[in-house]
DNA sequence: GTTGAAAACCCCCCGAC
DNA sequence: GTCGGGGGGTTTTCAAC
């Protein structure tokens, strides 16, 4: 994997700020032809640098206003751990992490209310056979923000 | 706030999957006309129910491997708390969490290197005037998934 | 709220530099 | 690697149901 040059860094800027901004657009703002941008960009794709294109939501208006941390652990330490396997086809889990630590795993999870949770981590231990570590997010003052490059 | 519908539910999803998706590709999934998608996309824009579109990055390809949570405490309990708007100019900072628990905040980071994360660390300190604790993130096997709605 | 059509715009490919 | 052009598809608007 070689470097991304300092052009192709402005175009991934960009369209992490507006994934639906326009060849044209981003020609304008890099000083570049469509054509030549258009380009970039699938080659950028192509390399897997940028992997796809989503939407960013509000979660608290699609009725799932209650977002945590779950730190997973497993039960029985003498054997491999294959939560991420085993969660997969959990929806509520938006992202799983491994991390360094007391615990193997972190997930980050969505769901509608905290009845929902306590069920929703009922279905974790009982399909990873972990047990779990929840810190409740009270508000989100920002996420998904642009990268530093 | 009034609630989401079926259909409304069914393009948010779509577009979280791939936020570049047509209004005709839409419309052909959903099964109404190519108008009738891009209005109720306009409307789900316009009510904040979709926040705005992002590019889905492969990090480690653009330079910053490292990713961790920081959780960050005040050293002096007694004074108010605006670590959200002390931070917000520091770009490592991808997310910031207000949480319950022993902490304040989580917040989650990316750089370069372990010795970038150390200088990110003391500059959140400095800044903030908090205590910081972090755990490093070792591999990432999804993020960033669809939502279950 | 949905439809269908029309016009402007953009995407996308291609050849040339 | 970049530029410019052209055909085809898409976005966007609008009147009508």
């Amino acid at each position: 994997m070689t470097g991304v040059e300092q052009i192709d860094r402005q175009i991934v800027r960009l369209l992490a700020r507006n994934g639906r901004m326009s060849y044209t657009d981003l020609g304008k703002e890099t000083g570049l032809s469509t054509s030549a941008v258009h380009q970039r960009v699938r080659r950028l794709e192509q390399r897997g640098i940028i992997k796809g294109y989503t939407a960013v939501l509000d979660y608290e208006a699609l009725g799932l206003p209650l977002t945590a941390f779950v730190s997973i652990k497993p039960i029985d330490p003498s054997q491999p751990d294959d939560s991420p396997e085993l969660l997969v086809d959990i929806p509520e889990i938006e992202a799983c992490h491994s991390v360094a630590g007391d615990e193997n795993y972190i997930l980050k999870v969505r769901v509608a209310s905290p009845s929902a949770l306590e069920e929703l981590l009922a279905r974790i231990r009982a399909k990873a056979n972990v047990s779990t570590r929840t810190i409740v997010v009270l508000s989100t003052p920002y996420e998904q923000r642009a990268p530093a490059i």
